[in-house]
DNA sequence: ACGCGGAGCCTATGAGTATTAGGTATCCTT
DNA sequence: AAGGATACCTAATACTCATAGGCTCCGCGT
């Protein structure tokens, strides 16, 4: 029987795939190993069963994440910088839905993960300090916009806009309202 | 053998109970029937499987939420409403976490739950309007709040807010973002 | 007072899941 | 070419939800 020649990236990949294009819920090992032409079984000799696939995914969708916004931010700063860091942090969640939400699964449970997503925190700060912003007080004004962003994202993933105005209004005034409060923290 | 004496309500009833002690992954079935002293095909006569359990939870909870919003919006105005609502918007879902979590898994797949969470919605729109603020305008505005105050719940439980600095002080700066932004909209 | 119907719970069963144990075949190195 | 490590397999266990069909108790109507 031909080998598949999977190594441990390919496994994490092809699931992070699946993740997105089926849904976190139906990411089973079982799914899994069908789409890579294998038996279940075999993918604990690259992985250490879902969990920990479930958290190498989320580890790798971290500094994914965070190269996108590092990318954005390059160059810019103050308003211009916030919103090329918050347009690219939302268009990438859109655009890979299954890792996003097993980011946000394992960051409660998974401690490799939670690392990882610091380095997503490392731009953000940056942008404060765009802003003139410093230890504590940047702290705030990143968490208040990770706060609304991925508030935003989810919502807008789960369908939670379906009243008649258009989104991207709203998007442009919440980062407006970000914007001014950064500007003059309280 | 003693009839347990279930009904629909109850089992729903203890099946928010148990994913909010134990988390909304391990609300199964199993563990339902046995914290209910019952074999688990029993839990059919009341409810229809484990997705329609979790639809009821989902809309009980948006009802729950909606009623403690409206509680702390009765009698206030403006800012004071603003930040009383999202106060108990804050405490229920810290309170309920299983419950909360079940109503944003649900939000996506049973049209139940969208139509009761609209019910909350309500709520925020009435505060909005106690800023002067009608139609789009409103609904931006209920959004902006929603996705700030969705956000920092669900990443508060989720122990993302792991630097130094005090969470209840990036809440109070949060809401007085919000509360200019909404005072002045762009 | 009595029996009958329905409600409430049961056992048995099936299909799906993750996971472990242990065996085999292939590839790479030496 | 030999040998060891690696990749994959089959088999089996234990969990999950879900369905089918049966038994028993409770209350209602006669």
């Amino acid at each position: 029987m031909a080998r598949a020649g999977l190594d441990t990236a390919a496994v994490v990949r092809a699931a992070a795939e699946l993740a997105d294009e089926e849904g976190v819920e139906r990411l089973t090992l079982a799914a899994l190993a069908g789409r890579l032409g294998v038996r279940s079984p075999s993918l604990y000799a690259h992985v250490d069963g879902l969990a920990d696939l479930r958290a190498r995914i989320g580890v790798d969708a971290c500094r994914a994440l965070r190269d996108a916004l590092a990318a954005a931010a390059a160059g810019r700063a103050g308003a211009e910088a916030l919103r090329a860091v918050a347009g690219a942090y939302r268009a990438w969640a859109l655009a890979h839905p299954g890792r996003y939400a097993t980011v946000g699964a394992e960051l409660a449970s998974a401690q490799t993960v939670r690392e990882a997503a610091a380095g997503v925190v490392e731009v953000m700060l940056a942008v404060m300090r765009g802003y003139g912003l410093e230890g504590e007080d940047a702290v705030h004004g990143t968490r208040a916009v990770r706060s609304a962003v991925h508030g935003f994202v989810v919502l807008e993933q789960q369908g939670g806009f379906r009243m008649a105005a258009d989104p991207e209004r709203t998007w442009e005034r919440m980062l407006t309202m970000l914007d001014r409060g950064l500007r003059d923290p309280a």
